[in-house]
DNA sequence: CGCAGAATTGATACATCTCAAGCTGGGTGG
DNA sequence: CCACCCAGCTTGAGATGTATCAATTCTGCG
């Protein structure tokens, strides 16, 4: 296999580009040195295995960059994506020494880890973290029910047009700005990737990708690239509330 | 409408039956003393709503007795349940006041409910408290996690028998027991409500539990009651690994 | 007894899957 | 430098599992 270097800075967390919203968001400048003291960095490029179902983790992590998946494989093949952890997600479970699912990097990716041990001790001596922690886990609790939702209800075409929006708006997050008007993003995954994020095949995804394109709802700039020209009109196709999420 | 009276008995913290697995697990006497000091129960009946999505909620509160199911539901009706709390499971979110999700009970069900403000101000001051609540919130993203599998990529029959397995396991924690060889329970849910829970219409539930019964792999008391001659035989039409939930 | 809600069963429609054949673009070796 | 190659993607035709629409049949209860 090829190995590009990957060259990701390298970051104090003074100026970490996660520093405000990752599992540190509301540590003192104290809490934050005993964290710089067990913190390293990690990098993976596009299509890498972090770890599998299975094998043990000996360490937690936040995404710094990039965009990584868990996947619940089924005896005969059948795939199932379960989260998709964006920069600022936080990997892993302090008390738990097995991944319970396949982590994959879906483009080039940086983590910052903590090994397990001094991060539970963190934990247990850092309301600060682990209040964060909490809310952080509650939120993901509320974007799993909402991904049920989709999964148990949605129509093909609906599905896909919630999954660009979701990444349409956790991309304007990074971005400090707000999804509406006219919109573009980068896919951080495959067709196929999407299809076991959404239930589907993946020609099913391409063809409603087509579908959706050949109504004036999407365009294309090679596979990746996504422009959106109304967002309001692709939130018509998600089947959500037209109020609900805007305000969320 | 008919007013049934709720007598079930308001007890002591000391002899609760959910004293040892609840969000109160692991306080020491003179924790649970203050929270005995903001207790108060709540009963419903079968059928009742909680709390309409969208109304605020003015309490947290641990499943005594009974079960409670959230559901969300679409503009045009569809409707998905996206959370199931059987006894000593928790309900709501210390920091969000209005309620994200239709909470109904599905039996008769009874609730120890605390005002959200105090119990806020106990998650802050007691690490007993958000540590196990920190803990059973991530159990549940696991059971969401199992849950999108089911809803993603089973089949009818599996989802029916996976949901089959799902309450008898978590009928057999309550009696102490494990489930395994012959095993008898209650459903408890209609049809409708089963439907929901699966990402299926009624009809297709019902065409299933009456394949599950030709086929011998369960077998049926009235409409509620389920008897399953051989456990393992009903694992196996659920799609799961062999082993995998055997131990888990 | 008879009603109403819950559940079952049947016939048909349709969305999505499956299997199969091309297309496309970027990288590589001749 | 060009032709080839291959992974990722698109498109097509047909199969199939589940939804939909429509009767019945249970079951508990007033």
């Amino acid at each position: 296999m090829p190995h590009r270097q990957l060259a990701f800075p390298q970051s104090e967390c003074a100026d970490c580009p996660i520093r405000h919203r990752a599992v540190c968001a509301r540590c003192e400048t104290d809490e934050l040195e005993q964290l710089e003291a067990i913190k390293y960095y990690r990098n993976y490029e596009a299509g890498q295995t972090v770890v599998w179902a299975g094998d043990s983790m000996d360490f937690v992590a936040s995404v710094v960059r990039g965009v990584a998946s868990l996947t619940q494989t089924m005896e005969d093949g059948r795939r199932q994506m379960v989260g998709l952890l964006l920069p600022s997600d936080f990997l892993g479970r302090p008390s738990r020494e097995k991944a319970p699912y396949d982590v994959i990097a879906t483009t080039d990716l940086q983590l910052c880890c903590f090994r397990r041990a001094p991060f539970q001790n963190m934990i247990d001596t850092t309301p600060h973290i682990s209040q964060r922690l909490l809310e952080m886990t509650l939120d993901e609790l509320d974007a799993a029910r909402e991904w049920m939702l989709l999964l148990g209800r949605k129509t093909a075409r609906e599905k896909i047009a919630s999954f660009l929006a979701i990444i349409a708006r956790r991309d304007a997050q990074v971005q400090q700005t707000i999804a509406q008007g006219e919109v573009g993003f980068d896919l951080p995954l495959t067709r196929e990737a999407m299809a076991d994020y959404l239930g589907l095949t993946l020609e099913t995804v391409s063809r409603q990708m087509s579908s959706l394109k050949r109504d004036g709802v999407i365009s294309l700039e090679g596979k990746r690239r996504i422009l959106v020209p109304d967002f309001d009109v692709l939130l018509d196709e998600t089947g959500d509330d037209s109020d609900g999420g805007v305000l969320a």
